[in-house]
RNA sequence: GCGCCUGUAGCUCAGUUGGAUAGAGCAUCGGCCUUCUAAGCCGGUGGUCGCAGGUUCGAGUCCUGCCAGGCGCGCCA
């Protein structure tokens, strides 16, 4: 497998390919297994082996010795100097036979680790010949559900951390080998609706019509209408008490809503689904886009809840106050351990049936996410909603049955779900898995999860930058948080348009030099735009709390999504200019021969050729180890890695001008390397490559 | 009160199951564009890894305690 490249020089199928770095590992770790039992007579199973910081050490180090010598010294009191635990070790490896593919030699340094310098030109080759990413066809289906923002007013970058996580999370799983299914769930009948509706009722009155003449951007028109109802309710001080009687407003609109019926309803209805049309749009700009759009109404409607309802009461998981704080109420009740906490200010109980009869949020999400996995017997009407220019369609559930239409694939089923949702909410979603594993206990449920996250604040310095107004006692917090009922907050389409705005003047920069037309430009500052963007909210780990910073969140410097399209991007000005000069850019390894590589990488000019192939080569475990934590940032700061790589090697070495043919053909393959896994790994991430920029 | 998260360079953050000399970006100082795109490259400055114990051949990483900050615990979602 690994010398493919040599023998028959592309012609390695995905169905073939193994990520080769990785069998290489795990047969290294069961050889120095059996090499630790045939040496000491005692076996390490599962020994560590790690790439080291300084590959000057070797390719990989392992100090199995270290803790052989320890369990020797546990078992038999004897002890071991490592350094000969290693030397031993390395000398039963390299009997004949013994050492895995791939491996070139091995060697004993320091106080005991058992160095392996790998067969660089075979791995080099089995690169070139195979695609790094895997290509299995799970039959796993996996719902992912994301964005899921009250359809009510305008998305901030709040949200899009939500739906640039929740989206690059599907592209991963699929680049994983998994069926996908995303999900954005729509809270039409909750509060924040109501909230808009009563704005257009008693604030500024309208009537239906009046709102459907209402020009775009909509959302934003509801963006300040919903912060002007905010203070309101508050009679004018948004820091004041509510009004009990314009609450009343809203309760009534909230009940008017969930009955679906009525001019109200009606009024919510056109609200709800043309906010939903415009963060639509705003999310396909972002090259995100959904499969189907289950609504709360319906959950409601199509009695989702009533057979939850019914299930969690057979199964005893839910139970009915009789008197107490909570009469009247349905409630799921806390563990017995976190009764403790149950005081006065607070109830470890979840309220899932109000006492007025309403159910609340975590009540419906039981019942929802009863549905994802098949375990409720019903599903929902569904119509189209959308066609994207691909021609994919998203579908959203419909109250009426006889509206529905049916030429969709099957919705729900799965096998498990991931709910990106920000990590405030850890405390009801602990009650909602608890709700459905109370009436579907079952391995598909104990495999799903909240995929939490943190928040994105404002800086004091972004806050200032875009005119939005602080308190003094404000101004010492190190984020702001942001406030739809304040109205604070970027809107997602406002930061597009200035990273837009941005990237086309940079673009427009260098047109003399680039020549390229106006209509290429506007396209190459969009994929500029959302690679900044995406890679922005990506590159921190999702505990991180982003302070956004506007200077930052703007750079195309550095750390940055466009540096590494920018890299990307120069390697394929390279293969243009040796196209351009009739350079023979078919199957430079094959060319070589394994020998003439071997040489050609062991040479000193070509020190840091290796480091670059390496790092390539380690693609499908980061890939692995991004799914396994369902961790984009992993993969995001792998490709600034690769990118780093790919600039230093730009600069040190002159592909077009290099006069020894053989070294000019193993930069060759090396740069094409490259540039396929900056490719892939900017892929996962939702970003694109230009052609150039 | 209870629970979760965080504390690493001036700032923002990485740091795989404990492994060899703790990294990056920004900022700052100094170099590099008649040479495949300077959205770049090279170099300098910058660290008691919150504090104190403990485990270990080895701790930023594991354990205990403490300090500081954030979030959550609603008949909102």
């Amino acid at each position: 497998m690994v010398d493919s490249a040599f023998s028959h020089a592309g012609s390695a199928g995905p169905g073939d390919f193994r990520p080769m770095l990785d069998s290489l590992t795990s047969a290294l770790k069961s050889q120095i297994a059996a090499a630790t039992e045939a040496t000491s007579g005692l076996r390490v199973d599962d020994p560590v082996i790690d790439v080291p910081r300084d590959l000057a050490h070797a390719d990989l180090a392992c100090p199995v010795a270290f803790d052989l010598a320890k369990r020797i010294k546990t078992a038999t009191g004897e002890k071991r100097a490592p350094r000969d635990l290693a030397t031993a070790i390395v000398g039963w490896l390299q009997e004949p036979g013994r050492l895995p593919a791939g491996i070139a030699r091995l060697d004993v340094a320091g106080a005991g680790y058992v160095n392996v310098f790998l067969d660089r030109a075979a791995i080099l080759a089995a690169l070139v010949a195979g695609s790094p990413m895997t290509t299995t066809d799970g039959a796993e289906k996996v719902i992912v559900e994301h964005t899921s923002v009250n359809p009510n007013k305008a998305a901030h970058i709040g949200h899009l951390r939500n739906s640039v996580l929740g989206d690059s999370i599907v592209r991963i799983l699929r680049a994983a080998g998994h069926r996908v299914e995303i999900q954005n769930y729509i809270d039409n009948t909750g509060v924040q609706v109501a909230d808009v509706v009563v704005g257009f009722l008693h604030l500024e009155p309208h009537t239906l019509d009046e709102i459907k003449a209402i020009p775009d951007p909509f959302d934003y028109y509801c963006w300040d209408l919903y912060s002007r109802v905010g203070v309101w309710y508050r009679d004018g001080n948004a820091e004041g008490r509510e009004n009990p009687e314009k609450l009343a407003l809203r309760a009534e609109a909230q009940h008017a809503i969930e009955s679906a019926s009525g001019p109200i309803a009606e009024m919510a209805e056109y609200v709800a689904m043309r906010n939903l049309e415009a963060l639509l749009r705003t999310m396909y700009r972002l090259g995100i886009t959904y499969d189907v759009m289950p609504r709360e109404s319906e959950v409601l409607q199509s009695n989702f809840w009533s057979d939850a309802f019914e299930m969690m009461k057979a199964a005893g998981s839910i139970h009915y106050e009789a008197d107490g704080k909570h009469a009247g109420c349905w409630v799921m009740r806390a563990e017995e351990a976190d009764a403790s906490t149950d005081d006065d200010d607070f109830a470890a109980d979840k309220i899932l049936v109000k006492s007025n009869g309403l159910v609340t949020y975590a009540g419906k999400d039981i019942a929802y996410h009863l549905w994802k996995l098949n375990r409720i017997d019903r599903d929902f009407s569904y119509r189209r909603f959308h066609e994207y220019p691909d021609g994919h369609v998203v579908w959203i559930t419909t109250p009426d049955p006889s509206a529905g239409e049916t030429d969709h694939a099957r919705f729900g089923h799965g096998d498990r779900y991931i709910n990106v949702i920000d990590v405030g909410q850890s405390y009801v979603q602990d009650f909602v898995k608890k709700g459905v594993m109370s009436v579907a206990n079952d391995p598909k449920v104990a495999a799903s999860t909240h995929l939490d996250y943190e928040k994105v604040g404002l800086t004091v310095a972004a806050c200032d930058d875009l005119g939005l107004p602080l308190a003094d006692d404000e101004r010492k917090r190190t984020f702001i948080g942001m406030s739809g009922r304040k109205g604070r907050g970027v809107k997602a389409d406002d930061l597009l348009d200035m990273l837009e705005q941005n990237a086309l003047a940079e673009v427009r920069s260098r047109v003399e030099k680039m020549n390229y037309p106006e209509d290429e430009q506007a396209a190459i500052a969009h994929t500029i735009a959302i690679g900044a963007v995406r890679y922005f909210l990506l590159k921190f780990s999702r505990n991180a709390v982003i302070a956004f910073d506007l200077k930052e969140a703007l750079s195309f410097q550095g750390e940055a999504g466009p540096y590494i399209q920018y890299s990307a991007v120069r390697l394929n000005s390279i293969f243009a200019k040796l196209r351009d000069a009739g350079v023979d850019l078919d199957d430079p390894l094959g060319r070589l021969g394994r020998d003439r590589v071997t040489e050609l990488l062991a040479a000193e000019e070509n020190a840091d050729f290796w480091p670059v192939v390496y790092l390539c080569a380690q693609l499908p475990e980061t890939l692995a180890r991004t799914a396994a934590g369902l961790e984009p940032s992993i993969i995001a700061r792998y490709a600034f890695q690769a990118a780093q790589l790919t600039n230093e090697f730009y600069h040190r070495h002159q592909v077009r001008n290099e006069t020894d043919a053989d070294r000019q053909a193993l930069m060759i393959a090396i740069i094409g390397l490259v540039q396929r896994t900056l490719v892939d790994a900017l892929a996962t991430l939702g970003i694109d490559v230009p052609e150039r920029m």
